[in-house]
DNA sequence: AAAAAACGTGACGTAAAGTCCGTTGTGAGA
DNA sequence: TCTCACAACGGACTTTACGTCACGTTTTTT
């Protein structure tokens, strides 16, 4: 599984789990709509400060983010 | 401070604890030596795939790497 | 002080990121 | 079945990161 795959069902799974739609927390964030579902099927080489706005928007740390991945 | 200079520094960090030159990060990580200056000096919004790369040039895991920040 | 190793910088072509518009698929509820 | 909200997809477009180079500067070693 490629990072960017990791990186994109961790966003869905702590979205879901705050009850965002993927519209909403793109607004948050300030990023595309169609762009965020991008993201979340792993489809895209995301940046760091795209990163950055989408972990900021899902109102967690980067430490809690990435503590599952790898 | 600026997300991309928060991970720079983090670079700088830990290659410094390990002894390693850019270079030899650099090509462990497989990137170009000018490329691993400009990032730990925060002029470039890295992308996810060279972040994997650097943090696994640097073997220590991405809850490990950004433990730290913010 | 000379040589060697390590680091920094500006610029550039190209591939890909990211936006914006609309359309299509899907699943739950009235 | 018909909405309705949400998610996926597509094309066209602009912007930006990637990757590399030549060169310069700083730091370390001898």
């Amino acid at each position: 599984m490629k990072i960017e795959e990791k990186f994109g069902a961790r966003v869905k799974e702590i979205r879901l789990k705050k009850g965002f739609s993927q519209e909403a927390l793109a607004n948050e964030a300030g990023i595309d709509r169609t762009y965020m579902t991008s993201v979340e099927n792993g489809k895209r080489n995301i940046s760091i400060q795209n990163i950055e706005k989408i972990i900021t928007a899902l109102n967690v740390s980067f430490s809690e983010f990435f503590k599952v991945l790898k």
